[in-house]
DNA sequence: TCTGTTCTTTTACAAACGTAAAAGTTATTG
DNA sequence: CAATAACTTTTACGTTTGTAAAAGAACAGA
């Protein structure tokens, strides 16, 4: 899958946000505080995201609306997978622990997530990939 | 701290790799096959990681000597830490949900990840951070 | 229909990145 | 010591990224 810069990550993440195919108006309103940006800057990033294949817009009169073409999860699993391969070989405890270790993620956070790993493994063998 | 690119950070991983201060040669021996950069290329990355208070080098000889300034679990949980927070505002259980979900994880590997958290909780009370 | 407003598209430009040639310096060896 | 080999430092250049001004198209109200 194409990456994504972080600019172009965040534009993304506020068009998921709004739930459905969304005007440039809609997804600036659902951007994070930090990105005030210009129209067409926004627009440029939304050019640059159709591009990539993320987006496809439409006209609308004079305004156009943009439909996801990529889903949120199908993103972020890609993302997360190339950071765990790239940082720790695909090692999933060695990420936590790294997470423990500095402080980041705290114990009970480690435990509510052990919790669901157990309830996830009870309920949903259909996660089997072996 | 500082964020690396992605060559940097190849090359701050070889460095790591490598276990103790080395000399430029060492570090492109750990490098990926993909990485036949040319000595110029990587002597620059080194430069950029020294701007970036990455690396100190010293001369012997002729050679220079590096040494990491950062510690790679110190980096590695930074760098997760921002990666979750991206892209699942810090949710353990959705990160680990989206990579089982595409399919990156599979229902071993969470189980593993499980008894990982569990014997570490047991053992490790001083993880407590909240 | 004229004109101001709202949108989009095009063009632009500086900074960061990936990559390496050229130039400069130190070591080595015949 | 002269010539060559090994290294590093400096300079360079095309691409991607962040950001927006300028230019162009559509709409809405007087």
């Amino acid at each position: 899958m194409e990456t994504l810069s972080h600019s172009e990550e965040q534009v993304m993440t506020a068009l998921w946000d709004c739930g459905r195919p969304a005007a440039r108006r809609e997804i600036a309103a659902r951007l994070p505080a930090d990105c005030r940006w210009a129209d067409s800057t926004l627009l440029n990033f939304l050019l640059r995201l159709e591009n990539k294949g993320f987006v496809r817009p439409e006209k609308q009169g004079n305004k156009n609306i943009y439909t996801p073409l990529v889903r949120r999860i199908t993103y972020c699993g890609a993302v997360s997978a190339a950071h765990l391969q790239r940082l720790y070989g695909g090692d999933l405890r060695a990420m936590l622990g790294a997470l423990a270790d500095t402080g980041r993620v705290s114990f009970t956070d480690m435990e509510r997530l052990a919790r669901y790993l157990d309830s996830r493994a009870a309920e949903s063998p259909e996660y089997d990939y072996d």
